[in-house]
DNA sequence: TTGTACGCGTTATCAA
DNA sequence: TTGATAACGCGTACAA
């Protein structure tokens, strides 16, 4: 019973990899280069503290078996899974896919990676992938909105998960760390430079407000300040449904073929401004001469599309960067200051102009 | 020497974690139920196996003690990450965003989530990242385009790991997965239809094309079928740069103020291609009139902004999902057979007619 | 500066 | 049907 026992018998289970090749070990590296596992383990993770030979030593031997560390065998034992999730409702929506884009591209500088949810707008998928992270050990979370079950953020905090709710305005949330403006009041500066043009008519097309609690706050901003001037929107011309340009084009034309059409539409994002206004230089409606158009978010388009779309400019990529550089101060261990995000600021372009009976 | 060894001294190193709790490990489920780890684990995997009542006590305990499971640690024990990486470009195209998009819905059915890496074109972001994938163990991969080193790809198939390149017509890349057009047909196609329209002066507005192998293609398919009509391309009316609106509005006014502007531009997208339309409404270009325009990719807006954009429908949500299925099939053993994609569609809608001098 | 030995939280083999 | 226990591949006290 001598020194044939020396290592250990090179593997017992089979592995389960589709992999038609064995991959290389830590120890197999180790044994390689004639050192100890904890001294690859240095040169990986401390390599001030090895010498300099030792360390040639090792990273010869690691080409020579390409060994790639194994992150799962890394995590288990650290504890650290150097994952961050976000979770969005699609990325067909500028605004979202720049977030995801800003906080990969700052996370990665920190090593860390993205896993990425879509959820479709449904709140229960947003939930179940969640948990589905968190099972997954994510560090760190970011969610839209604040419309998620108490027991979902609950479990958050209690697992220590730092997360971030984007889109939510501070205050809104008591206690929660959010990245956002204030979409009430967005749309009550919206709705207040309308009527200081002189509108006194207004149509209002909008997301579906289930499970978007932006879009509530949007819709009660308008609703509110139009309501401080004793003026209310018609139910027919207050139109609920999805964001995309088809429909705003087919609101748009519901709300102007009715019986006395606003003076001015408010949109709840820039998408359905564009499709009004494709479907009134369709209609042959002029804008702004027979209405006014507003949107929100002041995506690209908005400025390019003549005659320009008045709008709110809402600083998207910060948010994602913003979030990402929370995450990575928290996780280093510092205090992890949540800044807040520039308030939104309205864009004026020609899609507005006073009501017709206001003019000379 | 008696019961006071019965178990594990809970825990000698201290957690890493930020969290503030202990968190509840398999083991300490299965002390609290009364029963061995192994059926704990036998209730999660395996739950035909075990007996009604001992399942219910484990289903308790797991309530009870707040228990998720460790899938760093399940990783480890399986070889099986349940992770699959996608690295685009960038996602603030929408053909990306949707790639992005499908391909989570699509394996979040089997379970597996998606780490997202975003490049900005840069090809050693895109090595560099999928490298990180690697080790994170991802069990398939999506990359965009043929432009990767050869060690890349041949790290991929040393290690087993599924992946397919979108983007890449079939033959292009022989012995690797692809799903994708032919990007270079779709360009001779486009051309074939211009010069049969009776077209002889061409512009072209393309993408970078360093690491770009689509952009390449491309340019390419225009190239050679006006070379067979022995028609070349002015260098004054050949642009290349990147890809967005406000790119195309620059390279098409460039275009357009040089000594005999062509009769047709030809762009490499479609917002490109809008870029030219925004621009020459500004300019009082008429399009088609005074200059076809053509587009690539078929966006939202391509069929909505009037006269509508002449372009080529490429099947975006459709590459995900069939990646997505691809690698279902690969890794549940199955063959997994990558079936093609229908080829891209001319659409010919306002932006294209006959040049004037044809006309009668 | 280097090595030994154990733990991280699961799964899986084997025996009962 | 259930239980003991050895892997899985790495970090890290602690000792040398």
């Amino acid at each position: 019973m001598a020194d044939f026992v020396d290592d250990k018998p090179s593997r017992t289970r089979t592995p389960k990899t589709i992999a038609t090749q064995q991959q290389a070990r830590l120890a197999d590296v180790a044994k390689a280069a004639n050192v100890s596992t904890a001294t690859v383990s240095r040169v990986m993770n401390n390599p001030e503290v090895v010498s300099p030979d030792v360390k040639e030593r090792v990273h010869q031997a690691i080409r020579k078996l390409n060994w790639v560390p194994n992150a799962s065998a890394k995590a288990l034992a650290t504890s650290r899974t150097h994952t961050i999730g976000a979770i969005m409702p699609t990325l067909d929506h500028q605004n979202f896919a720049r977030i995801v884009e800003s906080l990969q591209t700052t996370i990665a500088s920190a090593k860390y990676e993205l896993l990425v949810g879509v959820t479709h707008y449904a709140r229960e998928v947003a939930t179940h992938q969640a948990q589905a992270m968190i099972e997954r050990g994510v560090e760190a979370l970011v969610l839209v909105g604040a419309d998620h079950p108490e027991e979902l953020l609950g479990m958050l905090e209690h697992k220590g998960v730092p997360y971030v709710l984007v889109y939510v305005a501070p205050g809104t949330a008591p206690g929660r760390n959010v990245i956002g403006y204030d979409n009430y009041q967005s749309f009550v500066t919206i709705t207040e430079y309308l009527l200081d043009l002189g509108h006194r008519s207004f149509g209002l097309i909008a997301q579906d407000t289930s499970f978007n609690d932006r879009a509530r706050a949007r819709r009660e901003g308008v609703k509110d300040t139009l309501a401080e001037r004793e003026i209310a929107i018609r139910p027919r011309h207050f139109i609920e449904g999805a964001w995309k340009f088809e429909d705003g084009m087919r609101a748009f034309e519901k709300v102007m073929r009715s019986d006395e059409p606003p003076t001015a539409i408010i949109c709840g994002n820039d998408y359905l401004a564009i499709g009004c206004m494709l479907k009134a230089s369709e209609m042959g409606v002029d804008i702004p001469g027979d209405v006014s158009i507003t949107g929100f978010d002041d995506i690209d388009l908005a400025r390019l599309l003549p005659p320009g779309i008045t709008t709110m400019k809402v600083p998207d990529a910060l948010v994602g960067e913003m979030a990402g550089r929370f995450f990575i101060d928290v996780l280093q261990g510092k205090i992890g200051q949540l800044g807040a995000v520039p308030a939104p600021e309205l864009i004026v372009r020609g899609s507005t102009a006073q009501p017709r009976s206001r003019r000379t």
